[in-house]
DNA sequence: TAAGAAATCGATTGCGCAATCGTTTTCTTA
DNA sequence: TAAGAAAACGATTGCGCAATCGATTTCTTA
């Protein structure tokens, strides 16, 4: 900048000022330090600037996995939304390890970004409360601390769990299996209240051995699946907790020669973009992920830039896309 | 800084040695110093460290579409290799637009990052050795730039292409659809002259009409295939450019009632976690996914921290996953 | 015990920039 | 044409830190 403001003949404060526009510089003078600039290459350091102004234009997002096509695809709204604002977005993947989480946001914290987007992460509330004391915009996506003063976004995981059951039964289901992720995250427990309502309501007892935890991955929804299926009286449908497992889960029956739906109905939850395209394609309960993502990008930015905010927990409406594997 | 100094009626100097372990301190004033630093809630601002040091632990990432199980797979095991290092690395999704790709590499270069690894970016040379100008380290994945001092990690395509057309080839098939990507890309055009070959070697003639674009993306190799389906003699199998298009092509057979692989057979490209459990599993050409991130971050990493290291363009070895869907 | 060696610590500078508090020049208008 | 108003620019400081150069204190050992 220096050798800018000599290049053209101004102080390094002209220079300043017409990189940002700050306050007016004659055309003449102007045009002189644009073309020092030009001549020397001259590339502003954003990081002296973030030092000096206290804002870095940066905003952290843990993720449990980024290439879990669920979170990818928030993760991809968020970034869009962010790089719209002109926000850069660091990404960071915790597989669901409290520790790495707490990791990860510290190092955010350091690195001084503006802001930390919290997808699905399990922090205890005392470590959430704790960074938020350090005054550092945070959002809770996909996550729910109850009476917690935190901006949150989520969908209605519980309806969504409802939805499909109600479904299933509707369709004359009486045995429906149930293939759960961590029970310890919010979204997928609330999904298997949902379950559990839907069957009490129509007073079909509900079956503990029938419900399977398993990790949200293609390949424990295949084996949760196929340990439903070896049973005496194996269910004639399965509710997956996500897609992922939902896919795996058809595999399952794909291996064994069973027919979908005919012989056994599957419903998964996320709908993400390949549940379109499974043979045949997935029943399967929508959520707004480009909402989710956009909602929680936009909602931070707008605490980042206006302090003096409400705190507000936004829950979005999720809905039943019925297609053919069920 | 000043405070924790004050606090333990030491010197910044002291300070900032206890923190970096730069040089021998006192067992009892570093004691004095942590209990400070411990006292005042202190966190240091790693801003200000890259500021001086000219270092930001922090490398930048461009990807087309980080949505894309392809990318975010390879996008996972990058960050994961730098997290190990204690690198940070922002994410950018590009879509493919050049201008944004350049847009967006500023950035990365105005933040200061210590590296960028461009993958699958289609900026032109004269834009990559402007880059590469700025002594900035950079590296290209999954994109070939020929006779060009620049470090790049990819897989071979051709032989890929070549490999999946073969094997359907031995398995009787003589009309032999393609679904391609985009041709600009490199490893989408590698693996289409891959397939070309194999015909030849084969004296398959060559069908032009056979042979029709995509972008990658489910849809398109559902539409795709079901153009190819529409013609009056129609391939008895079809060679995707990728998995997702793959996919979205079985879909399009099965929405016809057609069975795989007994009346088209289905071949896809890139072997990501999803091809295991489709409806039957599909044929794939399986990409080192999880070297090709690694590999490129760590040689990345290498070249940031000893900076005279020869130019090295790496190829990966392809492999073909036979499944039941050929 | 003296004097050099080793251990331990501090004052200060500058990384590149924005912004505060100025100064100087040019324009108005009576 | 003088004097105040407005326009245009500059010197300097400090953001939080690492690192240089240096000072002081505490061992050693002959």
């Amino acid at each position: 900048m220096r050798d800018v403001a000599k290049h053209a003949g101004v102080s390094v404060s002209t220079v300043s000022h017409v990189i940002n526009e700050t306050r007016h510089v004659s055309t003449d003078t102007r045009q002189r330090v644009l073309g020092a600039m030009d001549a020397l290459n001259y590339q502003p350091n954003r990081l002296a600037r973030s030092l000096r102004v206290k804002k870095t234009q940066t905003i952290g997002m843990i993720v449990p996995d980024s290439s879990n096509p669920f979170f990818s695809e928030i993760a991809r709204h968020i970034e869009d939304y962010c790089f719209e604002q002109g926000y850069s977005v660091i990404l960071c993947n915790s597989d669901g390890d409290l520790d790495k989480e707490l990791f990860y946001a510290n190092v955010l914290v350091e690195k001084q970004v503006d802001g930390i987007l919290f997808v699905a992460v399990g922090l205890s509330e005392d470590n959430i409360l704790k960074l938020n004391a350090q005054r550092i915009p945070i959002m809770l996506v996909d996550r729910q601390i109850p009476n917690l003063p935190l901006d949150s976004v989520l969908a209605d995981n519980r309806r969504g769990g409802w939805l499909a059951t109600q479904h299933l039964i509707e369709h004359g289901h009486k045995r429906i299996g149930c293939i759960t992720g961590f029970s310890d995250l919010t979204p997928s427990s609330e999904r298997v209240i949902g379950y559990h309502q839907a069957l009490e309501e129509h007073n079909l007892g509900i079956d503990e051995t029938l419900i399977l935890q398993g990790d949200f991955h293609l390949q424990s929804g295949y084996d949760r699946a196929n340990q439903l299926l070896d049973m005496n009286q194996p269910p004639t449908a399965i509710f997956c907790g996500n897609d992922l497992m939902a896919i795996g889960a058809m595999r399952a029956a794909g291996g064994r020669g069973l027919r979908i739906p005919d012989d056994i109905a599957i419903v998964g939850f996320d709908d993400i973009p390949i549940a379109q395209f499974t043979n045949p394609p997935l029943t399967s309960i929508t959520q707004p992920l480009k909402k989710l993502g956009r909602l929680s990008s936009q909602l931070l930015i707008e605490r980042i830039q206006k302090k003096d905010l409400d705190v507000a927990q936004h829950m979005l409406e999720v809905d039943l896309a019925i297609r053919q594997s069920s």
